[in-house]
RNA sequence: GGCCGGGUGGCCGAGUGGCUUAGGCAAGGGCCUGCAAAGCCCUGUACGCGGGUUCGAUUCCCGCCCCGGCCUCCA
């Protein structure tokens, strides 16, 4: 295991270590399923996902665990609106952000946990927690004592005294009375009307942060690998996952890792927020942009980056993709049936990049070293180097999910394929036959209607001998 | 106010105590082409400001300015 990543609590980059070599065990926040995904959701899960291949890559077993919250204040409070249950609410934004991982090519986790299908290991765990002495209930409401945790903060590095010394640190629409302003509820009792399951304090639902403790631990032990979520979970969220964790005993995550905020251009670099109502949602993002290049746009940048949303931003990332779907292309149509030589792009400095702390950008400069590579040979007729190379350059972008052969196939057509080239060979025919007598003029007529139609002629010369090769533009 | 993270060439975006100082886009020049398309080559010498350490700092340290995240729901 030689990959290296960012640690949040050790504030550095530190090798990955396993609790069993070969397995790695790793926990994702997921959504909480209250509005449609917007492109910040997907960066997180496209992100996530290049970290998930790699470790595929590197020949791990890898059990990775993203769970749903599709029980939550937010949720109960947007639902009923149109007599819709929250349930329902639920369900169908659960849909939608699967659909929006499926558009891009995020594997799918090993297991998809839902609060509402965890009540069971909540309860139990919040009495271990209670038990323990570290947490109380009050008035149908659980807290966890905070000032009995030794060590908390240290994840986000945030004092006690210090967060104490916030007037916005005081949490507010509990029924319970907590004993201290900055303790947290792990279980909170039902209003009228509200959702709610039996438990030991009365009908209630679990608090914000203690879903993953127990599905984490639910599904990788008590002591875990990785963690995994948006930086702005680290407080409070994380810090208090962590610490009622430890109160109950577990060991739990033993390496923290968290992204990048996607954010909006022209909006001061704010991050892109619903609830700031900034928010660009994916399914609109692909009505006008292919998904490959959403994949790009967003996957690009270094993880840890802020990454900037913009119609710049997909502009260039169509530019510098399309890029390599044309070299890919061309290199794919030259080498048919050539013999493999040896490769110009290096699979070690990709991986090298990869291994630290997922160096994407270092590792997109290989795949763009390779190509430019890949088109001299192409250029140069050296066929056998090239097929390495193409072959090189797309076991690397197979791991970013952007192969456009395998992972991005032309869309429908396929089985027409055939058919078209012949069909524009024999246009090809009689624009040679007018190019041999200089008849310029009908010569580009051809290719105009060509054009016209959609199917774009370009001239090949490789190695002294000319050619033609088309495309759909 | 406190805690984190960041300010790199026209733009996006890596990285580094000095060495041939990523990559993409855009720009200029050249090559190839009847023209075009695609492609190849070359060019641009950047690291917020002020100190300090050092033979030498964009890279380390200190201060300052600016930006973002978190401290309230959030990927």
């Amino acid at each position: 295991m030689s990959l290296r990543l960012y640690d949040t609590r050790a504030r550095s980059v530190r090798p990955l270590a396993l609790q069993q070599p070969g397995r790695v065990g790793l926990y994702v926040c997921g959504p909480t399923v209250q509005a449609r995904p917007h492109v910040g959701h997907l960066r997180s899960a496209v992100a996530l996902d290049v970290l998930h291949r790699w470790l595929l890559a590197s020949g791990l077993q890898v059990v990775l665990v993203r769970n749903v919250t599709d029980v939550d204040d937010k949720i109960i409070h947007d639902a009923g609106h149109d007599g819709e249950p929250w349930w329902a609410l639920a369900t169908r934004m659960t849909r939608a952000f699967t659909a929006a991982y499926d558009s891009v090519q995020v594997l799918p986790p090993t297991a998809e946990p839902r609060v509402t299908g965890s009540i069971p290991s909540i309860v139990a765990l919040v009495e271990r927690i209670v038990e323990r002495g570290h947490a109380y209930a009050s008035g149908g409401d659980v807290y966890l004592s905070v000032r009995t945790v030794k060590g908390y903060g240290e994840l986000s590095g945030q004092e006690l005294d210090a967060l104490r010394a916030s007037t916005r640190a005081v949490a507010h629409g509990h029924t319970g009375h907590k004993r201290d302003p900055l303790d947290f509820a792990l279980w909170k009792a039902a209003k009228p009307g509200e959702p709610s399951w039996p438990s030991p304090w009365g009908p209630g639902r679990p608090g914000w942060h203690i879903e993953c403790s127990a599905m984490a631990v639910d599904h990788l032990g008590e002591s875990f690998d990785l963690h995994a979520g948006g930086v702005d979970l680290v407080f409070p969220h994380h810090e208090n996952e962590l610490a009622q964790s430890r109160c109950a005993g577990h060991g739990f995550a033993q390496h923290w890792l968290h992204h990048g905020l996607v954010t909006v251009a022209g909006g001061g670099g704010e991050k892109m927020s619903k609830s700031l109502g900034n928010s660009t949602l994916v399914e609109d993002v692909l009505t006008t942009v292919r998904p490959q290049v959403l994949r790009y746009a967003l996957g690009a940048a270094h993880y840890r980056s802020p990454l900037e949303w913009s119609p710049q931003a997909v502009a260039d990332a169509e530019a510098a993709y399309g890029r390599i779907e044309t070299f890919v292309r061309n290199a794919t149509q030259a080498t048919t049936g050539a013999p493999a030589g040896e490769s110009k792009a290096s699979w070690d400095e990709f991986a090298a990049a990869l291994d630290d702390d997922l160096g994407v950008p270092q590792a997109l400069a290989v795949v763009h070293a390779g190509v430019r590579a890949g088109n001299a040979l192409l250029a140069a007729g050296e066929l056998p180097a090239l097929a390495a190379t193409l072959g090189q350059v797309r076991r690397m972008l197979a791991v970013l999910a952007l192969d456009p052969v395998e992972q991005w196939p032309a869309g429908s057509g396929g089985q027409l394929a055939p058919v078209v080239d012949a069909l524009v060979a024999i246009a090809v025919e009689a624009r040679a036959d007018a190019r041999a007598r200089k008849d310029w003029a009908r010569a580009d007529a051809v290719r105009d209607r060509l054009n016209a139609s959609g199917i774009v002629l370009e001239d090949t010369m490789v190695d002294g001998v000319p050619g033609v090769r088309w495309r759909l533009a």
